[in-house]
DNA sequence: TGACTGACAGATATTGATATCTGTCAGCGA
DNA sequence: TCGCTGACAGATATCAATATCTGTCAGTCA
């Protein structure tokens, strides 16, 4: 079957994934990928100039697939407060997900993810955009008092990092974890909110 | 000189922290304790039942040590807002300054704080404490309105997360470090602020 | 008597010889 | 011509033999 495809950066980011997910970050090898491709390593060297740039490459689609849906969020309409909660817990809530579903796989993403640091950044930036977006549309419906929507959604990210940065995922299993997020989110979504008197 | 003091358990931590400051984490074993306190590494296990007690025991030595001004900066007077302000900025610059200052020495207390965690855990708890402390006062003089103290001090403590854990040590020499700290604490010192007609 | 020593067993780290991997490239075959 | 192969050099990982370390304890000495 391999034999009538041709060889395309795509399908090699596909079976390195599966390659990856069988034999784990550190056993992985370009040698192990071609195998898995029915050619030679010389091959994957044409499309990828390096192992690092390879692992880059997955690293981007992984997070690009992960958070999907909080782009979608993100884009909705309705009220700013409820639609930022609820991307907010959208997030934190892929994250620690990934880590229960397969802690193993979190592992070989989360390696990946810091070498890619590049990768990382530049998804952390599209993230924040998309804060600022939701902050943009409170301010304009009245219902967030916010001076620099771009520093404010930088300290959204910031804040919340506790749960949704990877290095923090052992924390993740503690009984009152969701309470500990209610608490912060409370805290934050009150500090954005436009005065007015009660 | 050695010779005629007796050997106590804060000698033996005194002299560890040395020969970690020298060694580093990695390579100070017992017997270069014992060495450089000139008795046989089986007078160590007198004092301490296991490498990793000993180890715990300085690190809770440098993390008391260390946190020291917080305690006082909480038991102080005058409005709770600039006051809590003040322990959180402490906090961080405490973090901050450790890392700047000796970022080989930092690297072994953040070794041993991990494998330490059970010290950690109440030393953290130790903050929260004096954190909820302050929150108390600020309610009392009807500058914050908080529901439940302890909650609200523990997600003050998780939303300055990304400023004082070690796992964000790398992060803290972004050219707008400062920023996003003054931004996360303004967000939630406002999150805090008890309602009034403006 | 009680703090200390030093030899010991089992666990862990180091070392150097060997094997595998990464990245390159001249040449093959469609 | 152009994508692919497979041999190669240098870098990196593995493995087993050796050395060092941890933790114990019977025995020494003040």
């Amino acid at each position: 079957m391999n034999e009538n495809v041709v060889l395309t950066p795509e399908r090699i980011l596909e079976v390195t994934e599966d390659v990856l997910r069988r034999f784990g970050l550190a056993k992985a090898t370009v040698v192990d990928v071609a195998r898995a491709l029915d050619v030679s390593h010389g091959s994957v060297y044409r499309h990828f100039p390096s192992k690092a740039s390879l692992r880059e490459a997955v690293a981007k689609r992984w997070l690009d697939r992960a958070n999907a849906p909080l782009a979608e969020i993100a884009e909705s309409s309705g009220p700013a407060p409820a639609r930022l909660e609820r991307w907010l817990r959208a997030m934190i809530g892929i994250k620690c997900k990934k880590v229960c579903d397969d802690p193993e796989m979190f592992a070989t993403y989360l390696a990946l993810a810091q070498e890619a640091c590049k990768v990382v950044k530049a998804h952390k930036d599209r993230l924040v955009d998309q804060i600022s977006h939701i902050l943009d549309d409170g301010a304009k419906q009245g219902a967030f008092d916010v001076a620099d929507t771009k520093a404010t959604a930088r300290a959204l990210f910031d804040a919340t990092s506790r749960f949704h940065h990877p290095a923090h995922s052992d924390e993740w299993s503690d009984p009152d974890h969701a309470a500990r997020v209610d608490a912060v989110l409370a805290l934050l979504l009150r500090g954005l909110e436009a005065p007015r008197k009660r």
